[in-house]
DNA sequence: AAGTCGTGGAT
DNA sequence: TATCCAAGACT
């Protein structure tokens, strides 16, 4: 029986120091060593974009986000639409809801400033148990123990911990807050969460790379992909439903807007029947907003979280003035980019009409 | 406290 | 193709 060695910070810095990624919203060790601060807002926004996200995906966003909105004070001060439009593609749309939030607390209330604590982070909206000391440690040099799943992943292989996620989780926070150091706490959370996304992967762990090749009780147990242990999940339910694709003489799409909160809470939809199982040999088209001459265009389907939607869509030329008052707004064709359309709209709109996004994706 | 909340890339 | 899962928050 070997002792374990304790890891500890210096290493993992000295690696960080050597192999950090160079992203949009980071002050590299240079750099901070010269005396370059972080942008609180900059690290806020990435760290609310990179919830539940890859880095890839956000990268677009957030030059956009910053281009439209260059400070926290900008992005208070914008229409909410305009911040669902912006967002639009990048998923968990409650996030955008609560951005906007946040930034109205921190301009109107915290006098443009953010809170540097992570209490006082955590009171605002959006920002949990790993935001609020993700931005403290990153923006502010607080000591904050920082665990995203990266951060869970490298502990449970430090540690070779049984015991399944997400119950483990308070005992994995301990083992991170008993190694973050006082000084450098945001290159140290940073270089753990690099560490995961590049060398402790969850797929052939590159551990003759890792800094804690010497320390790691998972790599000594020669499995360390065994870790981390999960809860079992439970499968995917089917949702059926049918979607609408009205369009107009003059080439205007009928859409909605759909409730506040919930799913797609205030994005933009075609008219839809309920998402739920449905009778084989029902077309669905007999729950259309209006008497039209429906045409079926095949069907869509994508995935959500937790339950897989299929859509049937139908395609109608409609006069304006012979659908009667409806509920919802027409919006040109043309010009789909500017609604906060998500992507399981487009994909339906797409199959009734090819030609209205240069991708599916938009 | 378990369920709800998107999307796209990697394997 | 199926599965996983990525810098989680909220209820």
């Amino acid at each position: 029986m070997t002792i374990q060695k304790k890891p500890a910070a210096e290493p993992l810095l000295a690696w960080y120091d050597r192999h950090h990624r160079d992203l949009p919203w980071r002050i590299s060790p240079a750099m901070a060593k010269r005396g370059v601060k972080p942008d609180p807002y900059h690290i806020w926004l990435s760290e609310v974009m990179l919830q539940q996200t890859t880095v890839a995906a956000v990268k677009a966003y957030f030059a956009k986000f910053v281009g439209q909105w260059p400070t926290v004070a900008d992005l208070a001060a914008a229409p909410s639409e305009d911040v669902m439009v912006a967002w639009a593609g990048l998923g968990y749309y409650a996030r955008a809801r609560n951005l906007k939030k946040c930034a109205e607390a921190v301009a109107f209330e915290h006098g443009g400033r953010f809170p540097e604590t992570e209490e006082g982070l955590k009171s605002l909206p959006g920002i949990g148990d790993y935001t609020s000391a993700a931005v403290a440690a990153i923006a502010f040099n607080r000591n904050a123990a920082v665990m995203d799943g990266n951060v869970e992943r490298v502990i449970s292989r430090l540690y070779a911990i049984d015991a399944p996620l997400p119950g483990s989780k308070p005992a994995m926070k301990a083992r991170v807050a008993a190694m973050t150091p006082d000084d450098r706490p945001g290159d140290f959370a940073q270089a753990m969460m690099d560490l995961g996304a590049t060398i402790c992967t969850p797929k052939r762990p590159a551990c003759a790379l890792c800094p804690f090749n010497d320390v790691c009780m998972a790599l000594e147990s020669d499995d360390p992909e065994r870790f981390p242990v999960k809860a079992a999940k439970k499968e995917k339910p089917v949702r059926l439903g049918a979607a609408f694709i009205a369009v107009d003489t003059d080439g205007h799409l009928l859409l909605r807007r759909r409730p506040e909160s919930g799913l797609l809470g205030g994005m933009t939809e075609v008219p839809t029947t309920a998402w739920t199982s449905r009778v084989d040999g029902e077309t669905g088209v007999e729950a259309a907003p209006f008497a039209a001459g429906w045409q079926a265009c095949g069907t869509v389907t994508h995935v959500f979280t937790h339950f897989e939607l299929r859509l049937g869509v139908y395609r109608a030329q409609v006069s304006r003035g012979d659908v009667g008052a409806v509920h919802g707004f027409w919006a040109p064709v043309t010009n789909l980019d500017g609604e906060a359309l998500p992507t399981a709209m487009k994909k339906a709109i797409a199959a009734a009409i090819p030609t209205a996004f240069s991708t599916p994706k938009g």
